[in-house]
DNA sequence: TTGATTGCAAATCCTTTGCAGGGAA
DNA sequence: TTCCCTGCAAAGGATTTGCAATCAA
């Protein structure tokens, strides 16, 4: 199970949904409530095939409203890893972690950088502007890869 | 005029197709000088119809093409900035800077992180990663825009 | 009832690919 | 001659959209 509270999320989810006037679909909260239980990374089409698996009928168009909407309300969030198809991951209260990605065999790995919260809120600050959520991914060659380097 | 040594960049370019057994042809040039006197970002589209204007004629392909080359060669960066296409833009020596991305009018405000380097290559020996590239951005609203919010 | 929501299929957008003709060594 | 390159058009993958039927308040 998620290491942070099912509850807030939905009730995120729900009081974002009535600020726009939008319904908790059964649809919607399917969705939601498979797309926070999964860790780590997944995108659009992931989502439909597990939902396909489950007998949890789910249009692929839905999927892609639902997953925007959830964006939007701040519950999961778009990650570039230098796939072609957008990532998703929820938004805990943990710590947020970045990412090394191996460009030679795709792995990735996890970081964290204590520092950067101080220093983007300062830039921040600089420019008066409001940060919602940032993007940081450093790709290369992971040491298994660096090995096979042939140049 | 850029603010680099173009005649490094094309050095750049043309040692890398050779060490990769390619051909320095003209249209590779073409596309090569269009997109590194271009500031600040680009997508492969925007050089597409660039070229055409000028009457150098260059299949949308061959641009695909060529800037993926250049990529690799190290002329070039791609920079996810929430697009739905792949941004270019070209890396000279100046220290690198980064983006502030606004979500609602699209405005973007280059910054500069000073400590970033240094953080980023810790991180990488902890790992044992070796770094090609980076990609860091922080979506939020701009001044303007964070006024105009209606919450 | 009324407007929001869904699923489907078609449409779009960006990018890559297959292939035949053209070009440089 | 032998590869490498190009342009074209078709293919591809991811995402969005139009629309009629359906659902929730």
């Amino acid at each position: 199970m998620a290491d942070f509270n099912q509850n807030t999320v939905l009730e995120k989810f729900n009081s974002f949904l009535k600020s726009e006037g939008l319904k908790p679909t059964r649809e919607r909260l399917t969705i939601l409530d498979e797309a926070i239980s999964t860790e780590g990374h997944f995108e659009a089409d992931d989502l439909v095939v597990i939902l396909k698996k489950k007998g949890l009928k789910s249009s692929r168009a839905t999927v892609y409203r639902t997953l925007d909407i959830m964006a939007q309300a701040g519950v999961l969030r778009k990650v570039c890893l230098g796939e072609s198809a957008i990532q998703f991951e929820k938004i805990t209260n943990e710590p947020r972690h970045d990412h090394l990605v191996c460009t030679r065999c795709g792995n990735k790995y996890e970081f964290d950088l204590s520092e950067l919260p101080a220093l983007q809120q300062e830039i921040c600050n600089r420019f008066n502007f409001t940060p919602i959520d940032y993007c940081y991914q450093i790709f290369g060659f992971c040491s298994e890869c660096s090995n096979k380097t042939d140049e």
